[in-house]
DNA sequence: AATCTCACG
DNA sequence: ACGTACGTGAGATTA
């Protein structure tokens, strides 16, 4: 037996482009043609291949205008247009079957359904082949029979048709689909059916009558309303049955023969998805074996063997999970004349091959060095981090270097847990990834030079990530006996209140399940506020706090505070602190979209300071002996960024004048003498100065000050009234972003926005607040890694043994040694302060304390 | 695996 | 007419 496989193009087509057109961010390629439909389409079909390995393949779709629907083009009309946007990804649609080796046939005035039909006849009537067709259309299911089966697509999944399936689903016969979608009608074709029946009411009727005709010989056994209903829409019902038929007598000039799936044209296809910048696609593209084939390198069984003299890539190939814990298995080096695997068992007492002064490339330099440091290993003399450069390039970067090498078409198996592999093949693709580092560079190299980027990678980015391995290395002293008293003191208090809590609500409940707590407080207590999502009602802390006057809220208020510091910041900070005392965290240094760095396992940079309770945490991180902890934080350098950036006179005047930036806003914009500014004035003026720097919104601030959002309105106006600059900046800013669809950092980091050429209102505008509020945030992450850069290399001059332990994104933790302080004071003060020259000064607070706490 | 909530700058 | 401030990470629950 022979199986087709019977593809309904159009459907699939439609499907993917309106899967992702209602976001609106259509997906195009950078010459701007629309991609969207087709990235489905693509990952559909290969799924299809993947899933059904087919010997015979078809793909049909509509074309021109279809005699089955000819005489009643009133209903046609109703049909949605196609946007112009999606027509014009049919033809690729075709272009790239072609090249997969997949026939499309389509043929003027027949529907795709009705190719469909043609062919899943001839198989009926050939005892050599079935039929598998694949569509989302329940119409097709009028096509099952002993040799045809349907695959019906789901959003998610699908579900396999065939006679028996379909029996016990629908309870008639396939061949009765057709009465079934004449009685109830179908909106989205334009097919009336009759008024006032429904899928219900017809199921029912053709699991006793069979079909239209049987129906109404036994008219008058029907009862009732349904009767009437069959009586009056009786015409409509039988022409939209013929409406739904699928005409099976296609004159099509095709034989079996022609519909072999052929398999790709490798050549082709990735033209097409280089093309429309289908990168992640071109992976599954089978490419010759220049690149995912190396038969030439030696797994190294003694250390001898290793010659290497010209710049070399290594790759470390460890065991997964937190860095800090992990074990070497191996390493993999690559240049143009020889390439080795090493494992861990040779390399053990040969560490000292890995000073040699070629090795120059690699992929995550900070996880080489920490795993390496234990071995006296520095690797003084790489030089370039693919990571980091891919990274500032706006590659795909992850911790897996599979990602990056799959969007760049190199084709590396990820690992897989699943497959064992051979100690050869496991060294092979260590070995690639290698040679992967080495080809890549010198093209990241010249993508580097085109941005503008090369000297923030080599005088910034490369340097910091030495200074965060041993930023990391070093770790942070935790007193843990101060967490676990800490502990001990909140689960008390959260024992008790979750009896008054339950006591209030009159039953218990889990209080951390918004779920369960939302039924309490808006169905049970019947509370006001009441606010849905997906879940239930929302209960955050917005909500809680308009209902803090109810006793149980007040106390859901203190339980959630105080729960949220148990499990996050006593348990789980316990649960990483080492045998040493310390924690080692991991700053993650290709993450975020600005240029700031991120903290995990765990996240320093989120240790609690606004609440008086939950600042006490800080007194567990500590110094070691002899030693104080130094904390020094940039006062309000966005904004001095901003002011930079802006060029306002007014906002550079300020700060030039060391003045009070929110006080001096206030002045300004309520016009009142600096004595008459209230406290409520200097803290709307604050958050209106925050609002700038985040893209300010109407809502957003309305929300932030609890006012009206036409009163938050009014109060922009009034704020750019007074600074006309800044709405000119911002402007300027959207303008010039839009264009270019990037938007750069002093330091000249690039982000690039999709967003911004969204036809999506919401879309777009959230694309404009990035474009404003990266710069901001950007060039603020540039000056701390830069000054990180020179504290660091300041110490190292100066031979200071005070170290840098943690960066907070405008601030620095040391921890000082007590005989160091002044000078480390000066060092830090002084770089910080002079690291970069922007219009306005930058100003530096240093603390100092007996911990984190004390030193703020 | 996704969602909600909340900690930080 | 729409849903919304920018950038993160983690724990708990639910699906």
């Amino acid at each position: 037996m022979k199986k087709i496989i019977l593809v309904d193009g159009n459907n699939l087509l439609f499907r993917s482009y309106y899967a992702t057109a209602y976001t609106g961010n259509i997906m195009r390629n950078s010459e701007g043609f629309p991609t969207n439909g087709l990235y489905g389409f693509v990952n559909m079909i290969n799924k299809i291949i993947h899933e059904e390995k087919p010997q015979y393949m078809m793909v049909a779709f509509d074309i021109g205008k279809t005699f089955r629907h000819e005489k009643y083009d009133k209903y046609k009309d109703g049909r949605r247009e196609v946007p112009e946007d999606l027509k014009i990804q049919f033809p690729v649609a075709k272009k790239i079957l072609t090249a997969m080796g997949i026939k499309y046939l389509e043929c003027s005035g027949y529907e795709a359904d009705d190719i469909i039909g043609t062919i899943s006849l001839w198989c009926e009537n050939d005892p050599d082949y079935e039929a598998l067709i694949v569509s989302s259309d329940k119409d097709l299911l009028q096509l099952i029979s002993e040799e045809t089966t349907v695959k019906l697509l789901k959003s998610k999944e699908y579900i396999m048709m065939d006679k028996s399936t379909f029996k016990e689903t629908y309870g008639f016969e396939p061949q009765n689909m057709i009465d079934l979608k004449a009685l109830m009608g179908d909106a989205s074709d334009n097919i009336p059916g009759i008024k006032g029946i429904g899928e219900k009411g017809a199921i029912k009727l053709l699991r006793e009558y069979n079909c239209l005709e049987e129906i109404y010989k036994n008219i008058e056994n029907i009862k009732g309303a349904i009767k009437t209903k069959l009586l009056e829409g009786k015409e409509v019902a039988f022409y939209s049955r013929e409406l739904v038929t699928i005409y099976r007598n296609v004159p099509l000039n095709v034989t079996f023969d022609e519909m072999l799936y052929k398999g790709e044209n490798s050549d082709e296809l990735i033209d097409i998805f280089n093309d429309l910048q289908f990168y992640s696609l071109l992976k599954n593209v089978h490419i010759d074996s220049q690149n995912n084939d190396i038969s030439d390198f030696k797994i190294v069984t003694n250390i001898n063997e290793v010659i290497i003299n010209e710049d070399t890539a290594i790759y470390l190939d460890t065991t997964e999970g937190n860095y800090h814990q992990a074990s070497i298995i191996g390493i993999a080096l690559y240049n143009s004349r020889n390439s080795y695997y090493v494992t861990f068992d040779i390399l053990k007492d040969n560490f000292y091959i890995l000073n040699n002064i070629h090795i120059k490339y690699t992929y995550d330099l900070k996880k080489l060095l920490v795993t390496m440091y234990k071995y006296n290993i520095t690797f003084e003399n790489i030089s370039f981090d693919v990571m980091i450069s891919g990274y500032l390039l706006n590659y795909n970067v992850k911790d897996d270097i599979c990602y990056l090498a799959k969007d760049l078409n190199y084709d590396i198996p990820f690992y897989d847990k699943k497959v064992t592999l051979d100690d050869y093949e496991k060294a092979k693709r260590n070995v690639l990834k290698a040679r992967f580092i080495y080809e890549i560079k010198t093209r990241f190299d010249k993508e580097m030079e085109d941005e503008g980027e090369s000297i923030l990678f080599k005088t910034i980015e490369m340097p910091l990530t030495r200074v965060l391995a041993k930023m990391e290395i070093e770790g942070i002293l935790v007193d843990i006996k101060i967490l676990k008293e800490m502990g001990e003191e909140i689960k008390t208090k959260l024992e008790v209140i979750t009896e008054n809590i339950y006591n209030y609500a009159g039953c218990q409940f889990n209080i951390n399940s918004p779920k369960q707590l939302g039924e309490i407080l808006f169905d049970k207590l019947k509370l006001p506020w009441a606010k849905k999502n997906k879940i239930g009602y929302v209960t955050d802390i917005d909500i809680l706090k308009k209902l803090a006057n109810y006793p149980i809220v007040s106390k859901i208020l203190e339980y959630r505070s105080l729960s949220k510091l148990y499990s996050t910041y006593i348990e789980g900070i316990i649960n990483c602190v080492g045998d040493d005392n310390k924690i080692h965290t991991i700053f993650t240094q290709t993450l975020t979209r600005t240029g700031r760095l991120s903290s995990i396992e765990p996240n320093l940079q989120n240790i609690p300071m606004k609440s008086e309770y939950g600042r006490l945490i800080r007194k567990a991180f500590i110094p070691e002996e002899n030693a104080m902890i130094m904390s020094s934080d940039y006062s309000q350098i966005e904004l001095r960024v901003f002011a930079h950036l802006s060029k306002v006179k007014d906002l550079i005047a300020a700060f030039n004048n060391n003045d009070d930036i929110h006080t001096k806003t206030a002045m300004d914009v309520f016009k009142v003498q600096k004595e008459e500014v209230t406290k409520n004035m200097r803290r709307q003026a604050k958050a209106v100065n925050f609002g700038i720097l985040y893209g300010i919104s109407s809502f957003g601030l309305a929300e932030d000050l609890g006012i009206s959002v036409k009163e938050a309105k009014e109060f922009i106006n009034k704020y750019f009234e007074t600074y006309p600059g800044v709405k000119d900046y911002m402007n300027k800013e959207i303008e010039e972003a839009t264009k270019t669809g990037t938007v750069k950092t002093i330091m000249n980091r690039k982000r690039i926005i999709e967003e911004l050429k969204s036809s999506n209102h919401n879309i777009k505008s959230m694309g404009q607040r990035m474009a404003l509020n990266t710069p901001i945030q950007g060039s603020a992450a540039d000056i701390l890694k830069k000054a990180m850069v020179e504290i660091d290399e300041a110490f190292r001059k100066k031979k200071i043994k005070s170290k840098m332990l943690l960066q907070v994104h405008d601030e620095l933790i040391f921890n000082v040694y007590n005989d160091e302080i002044d000078e480390v004071k000066d060092i830090v003060y002084n770089i910080m302060t002079n690291v970069y020259q922007l219009l306005v000064p930058l100003d530096v607070d240093i603390e100092l304390g007996n911990n984190w706490y004390e030193a703020k």
